[in-house]
DNA sequence: TAAATTGGCGCC
DNA sequence: AAAGGGCGCCAATTTA
């Protein structure tokens, strides 16, 4: 039952879809090796090839993102599926072969040692039209039989793996994902156009003619020159930092957290500025115009867009809307967001998968992590227990952080050494792995030895070992140091995707015969939008799915799963 | 002149 | 108290 949410054995038909240039379809069963398990059909297009076959629970295609936003639009939808694209490059990540050509047809060409066509181009993203989505794409359609070589050959590169087993869970989320994602795309996010602009009005004034310059940037840009006593650009970094030692005060950047620290009458208003500016460049009017009709906001998600599996959208910015914006964000009239965030998901993940006792007992609860973890080795400091397990995670190199890091050793060796490990991993030049397998990128420069001048590959370095047992990277350059620390959070962060995605998986299938449409997906944080006599069943799906993601992923763990969740009509009241 | 990089900051 | 990891976006600046 466990696999059912992506997919397991014998949990339904299989069959694979072939698309041609005209749009035309032949599909073939299959069975478990990837070898055809009955004859080949001829469909008119793909439209009808999944309409004509109920039976199908698994649906074996190119690429989820070419072909199922046209049957979302025609009203169909699918189970499940495996995404070859998708597979393809998981199983090149993990053979260490980042960047070499992903597309189906590259595969095939590998497969058979031709010469193997390089990936399209990315499409950038284009505000507002969403007809593309919809045409299917140029690239290399691939007939059935090559499609069926490619399929077996990625089972068999699967069974290859370190954990096989994982390996097919990783690549069947990765395809749930892109359910999900084309889903989301399709749903839209519910957004009031006039709520957004009565908070632009609100926060910027009218605008002036043809810049459409707010009003409150130009009184603050004069707030901010009659501070200086002459005029001063504030959008401009250098100009400001000029200012300032004309001033008498050495800055070396016009970062938030550095002008915080200055006693000035223009550091009010030019902080101001900065928060305002940035909603009006980065979520204003231009981008209404762009990314919002018909009181929907769509951007476009792509799953594992990130090296470490989160995902990202082209185009929009829907993963960084600020929070003031959000009030634009409103449920239709009669229906509900039920907004879910999971509690303190990285520490719960590296307990999960370092398996320290200690963290365990510690993430073995619904109450606060950080809490519990403060009582037991921080006496009670919640900020510090905080800050030294962030400081562990990300790699943090100095302050206070780096002085609890000492006593969360000491009570959590597994987990510390999970990350140091890690760390010490990308500082060789090594590769790491999330829980499922998923595989982090070569440094730059690594690898291929193309005898360039470029950067030199890093040095193997010894370890030092403080009298603690603790790894101090002391000898290794700035550049290895930095790999370090991606590595060292790779295993973390991804392995937070890998469950979020097997999350979003099992959630989609507990809301499938519900009205009830997933809308919006931010790493840790789920919103969905559903009739307000549905919220209360989707709710209780959300924890269900947190847990069941988290015994998916993971195993048998004491580790739980749980949700902040609130349930209103405008996302700005949650939280 | 266009593409790439930088600085800054929004989100996690 | 200090400034760690992942992104996307915008405008300005630098590079090709």
């Amino acid at each position: 039952m466990v696999g059912g949410i992506v997919g397991g054995m014998g949990d339904g038909e299989r069959w694979l879809v072939a698309e041609d240039e005209r749009g035309g379809a032949t599909v073939v069963p299959v069975g478990e090796d990837g070898r055809p398990a009955g004859h080949v059909r001829r469909e008119p297009d793909v439209v009808a090839a999944v309409r004509n076959h109920p039976e199908v629970t698994r649906w074996v295609w190119r690429s989820t993102a070419d072909v199922y936003p046209r049957l979302l639009a025609a009203a169909a939808s699918v189970q499940r599926c495996y995404d070859i694209e998708a597979a393809e490059n998981l199983l090149l990540g993990h053979e260490g072969r980042h960047g070499e050509p992903r597309s189906a047809a590259a595969a095939h060409a590998r497969l058979h040692r031709r010469p193997v066509p390089p990936d399209p181009p990315p499409r950038a993203a284009e505000p507002g039209s969403q007809d593309s989505l919809f045409e299917p794409s140029p690239a290399a359609h691939l007939p059935l039989e090559a499609l069926l070589e490619v399929y077996a050959d990625q089972l068999r590169r699967h069974d290859a793996t370190a954990h096989p087993g994982r390996m097919r869970l990783l690549t069947a989320a990765e395809s749930a994902g892109m359910l999900v994602a084309a889903e989301m795309n399709h749903a839209g996010l519910p957004w009031r156009a006039d709520v957004h602009k009565d908070v632009l009005r609100e926060l910027l004034g009218e605008r002036y003619g043809g810049s459409g310059e707010p009003r409150r940037l130009a009184e603050l840009a004069d707030e901010i020159s009659a501070a200086f006593g002459h005029r001063v650009r504030p959008d401009l970094p250098a100009e400001v930092i000029k200012a300032f030692a004309r001033a008498g005060i050495r800055i070396k950047s016009t970062r938030k957290w550095e002008l915080e620290e200055i006693d000035h009458p223009a550091v009010k208003p030019l902080l101001q500025y900065k928060t305002l500016y940035r909603i009006w460049t980065a979520h204003g009017w231009s981008w209404l115009q762009d990314w919002v009709r018909d009181g929907r906001f769509r951007p476009e998600y792509t799953p594992g867009g990130t090296v470490s599996g989160r995902w990202t959208t082209n185009g929009g910015g829907a993963l960084q809307i600020p929070k003031v914006i959000r009030r634009a964000v409103v449920a239709d009239p009669g229906w509900r967001l039920v907004v879910a965030d999971a509690d303190q998901m990285e520490p719960r993940v590296l307990a999960a998968i370092s398996r320290d006792r200690g963290l365990m007992d510690v993430a073995g609860s619904e109450e606060d992590l950080y809490t519990r973890l403060s009582d037991r080795a921080f006496a009670g400091d919640r900020e510090h227990a905080k800050l030294a397990l962030l400081g562990a995670v990300y790699g943090q190199t100095s302050g206070d952080g780096l002085k609890n890091l000492a006593a969360l050793r000491r009570r959590f060796p597994l987990a510390v050494a999970y990350v140091d490990d890690a760390a010490k991993a990308g500082e060789e030049g090594r590769l790491v792995r999330t829980w499922l397998g998923r595989t982090s990128p070569p440094a730059v420069g690594a690898g291929d030895d193309d005898g360039e001048a470029g950067i030199p590959q890093d040095q193997p370095l010894p370890e030092r070992t403080s009298p603690e047992g603790e790894f101090t990277p002391g000898y290794a350059s700035s550049d290895a140091r930095a790999r370090g620390r991606f590595t060292r959070n790779f295993v973390v962060q991804g392995s937070a995707a890998d469950w979020a995605l097997l999350l979003l998986a099992a959630l989609r299938r507990a809301t499938a015969g519900m009205r009830a449409e997933l809308v919006f997906f931010q790493h840790d944080e789920v919103i969905v939008h559903c009739p307000e006599e549905e919220a209360a069943a989707v709710v209780a799906a959300v924890r269900e799915a947190g847990e069941l993601a988290g015994r998916i992923a993971f195993g048998e763990t004491p580790v739980r799963f749980p949700f902040t969740v609130a349930v209103v009509e405008c996302y700005a009241d949650a939280k």
